[in-house]
DNA sequence: AGAATTCTTGCAATCGTGTGCACTTTTGGT
DNA sequence: ACCAAAAGTGCACACGATTGCAAGAATTCT
């Protein structure tokens, strides 16, 4: 690899010279400085920024943490963030702290140790696991924002989803439609989507209206949806709508109800949460909760960059919080009522 | 950030004793030994990894450049990828390229300059775009890998899924069934996707049957695959299977067979390829190809790490191909018979 | 006891850049 | 022509680690 000193003897100056003719230093003679520069474009020339971060004590890359990526959810954020963060200049270091979490902390070590400039790290469903390294670089100074819903984190900056607002609009907009028998369908495994059933109950209870164990039922895996429908369906007063807190499980329920014959929105009105891809492929088309994830993420690295580009000002930690939005696609009707047209 | 020498001091050892101490050489007397690595764990030590790369020349770290990451396809390959690369004891950096590939050239020129060990580069649409920065990385001896079909690349190592013999074994797939009558819907935007309908036609002609040009329809936009199925149905002899060859299209395929009225697989079998989560969440579950990437993936990992381990032997370039599986699901019949169950 | 060997440890150079400081050369003002 | 200011360049050190070599201390052997 061809270095500054094999630049400086070609062209008869000291590296001194070569390194600040490429960074267009005033201090250089502008004949020679374009005499360099052609004869660094010449041989190839391509700065090694190891060494470069040595010297500058900075790397301008920083590090995302983020579960794992077959999740739809996490793609669109990476995505937005690798956009953002490739407009400010810096480079992503990308890791997949994986589903056991063990290695959450082995992630933030790897980036310590890399002098990353700033740490985005994603919690995953079980919260904030490595608490202790997270508590070390806000006490060493080092730039991170959390992504998620995390307890006792008051000193670290933080950015989350406010699930339970959404779930409540959610629930609003069914009530709206005429509905009075709503079933709910699906496991919370993290907080957030035990926020989405919490704001969606409230809202029912706050309508007037009941929500009976029998229409709260558990479901996670296909046979435990096809149950769970089944079982709402053989009530004696069947729900006219459902609520699957994640699209996943709605897609299953979809399936499920079609195999039974019963039509959406026709006979059964459907709602998930999270507006993967795969809800606007459903026929019909799933209403759902979302939009939040693009300005989550912006905020996600906005706040991150300013912390990296000057720590001294605003040193409270910051708490955004971003609403997500009721997105109404055709899977919802009024309850047991025909309507005409189905497109 | 505390260094080697802080912990030298406190030691009251010379910082050279320290580096030995933390590699665990037998250079040094088991005592102090304990005793450094004791101190360095107290006070929070961490190696900085660019002084290191800086002395050793080298990074333990890999770049992957991948397209975009909202085609379902990468972030299996990712996660794949990742895995590997972690397992191997290797970083990962992850750069998009973009839609406009422009940005591929950035990406390669960012990689070298921050000294990856190694890249994997995963082609676009396009092709190759970058093809003289890849000729310059492959003539400075840094170890490179390419997924995907590139043309005039047999000097540079690479890894590649036959889509032809997929497009093939799948209609044959359809052939075995009784189908004599088969479209195909879609429009191919890469060589991918190209040899796929390549493959199967082949597959069709070789086995005597005839595919007329109006079996053969161009779509991609929803809009552009509701006219297409309609105009199939409309055909005096409409087809009896369709080929979607992205199963993205498959989904509208569905869709526009489900406003017609028309059931799959009883009056009609559509199949796709990829095999994105997508296929097994329609209803009924689709046909279609994949089980490659996994394979893929692996050997894309290997060969670029057998790359880095040495770069002595072997010296003469590598080409994979991958041969995907056709994944019978539910989508699929016998021509105008009706089955009796339909689970 | 003296010499040879083995253990430990420190010194100093190195990786490739960036940059303060000193030094030389050029410019400009009188 | 002389001197002050400005411009251009190189020297040398620093960033934080690794590592060959030498040297001192401890051990073993004859």
């Amino acid at each position: 690899m061809i270095t500054l000193e094999d630049i400086a003897k070609k062209a008869g100056v000291s590296h001194s010279t070569v390194s600040r003719a490429l960074a267009n230093s005033p201090l250089v003679n502008s004949e020679t400085k374009e005499r360099i520069q052609a004869l660094a474009q010449d041989f190839g020339y391509q700065v090694n920024q190891v060494a470069r971060n040595l010297k500058t004590r900075s790397t301008r890359t920083i590090g995302l943490i983020v579960p794992e990526v077959l999740n739809p959810y996490y793609p669109k954020l990476i995505q937005r963030v690798a956009d953002l963060v490739k407009d400010s200049g810096f480079s992503l270091q990308l890791h997949l702290s994986g589903v056991d979490q063990e290695y959450e902390a082995a992630c933030i070590s790897s980036l310590r140790e890399n002098r990353a400039d700033g740490i985005l790290l994603v919690t995953a469903e079980q919260g904030l696991v490595a608490r202790s390294q997270v508590n070390a670089l806000v006490n060493a100074g080092i730039p991170i924002v959390l992504m998620g819903w995390v307890e006792d984190a008051d000193h670290i900056d933080m950015v989350t989803g406010d699930d339970a607002k959404g779930g409540e609009e959610l629930a609003e907009h069914l009530i709206k439609l005429g509905h009075t028998r709503i079933a709910i369908v699906g496991k919370p495994a993290h907080r957030g989507e035990f926020d989405r059933v919490l704001g969606f109950t409230r809202a029912i209870r706050n309508a007037g209206l009941s929500l009976s164990d029998e229409m709260n039922v558990d479901a996670q895996s296909e046979e435990g949806v096809k149950l769970a429908v089944h079982g709402l369906l053989n009530n004696p007063e069947p729900p006219t709508a459902i609520f699957a807190y994640q699209d996943s499980l709605a897609a299953l329920v979809y399936k499920h109800l079609a195999n039974t014959g019963i039509s959406i929105p026709l006979e059964m009105t459907v709602v998930g949460f999270d507006d993967i891809d795969l809800a606007s492929y459903l026929s019909p088309q799933l209403t759902t909760v979302g939009g939040h994830i693009e300005p989550l993420a912006s905020e996600f690295v906005k706040l991150l960059i300013e912390r990296i580009r000057n720590q001294r000002e605003g040193n409270e930690p910051d708490h955004i919080v971003a609403i997500p939005k009721v997105i109404v696609r055709s899977s919802c009707g009024a309850p047991r009522t025909r309507s005409l047209d189905k497109s």
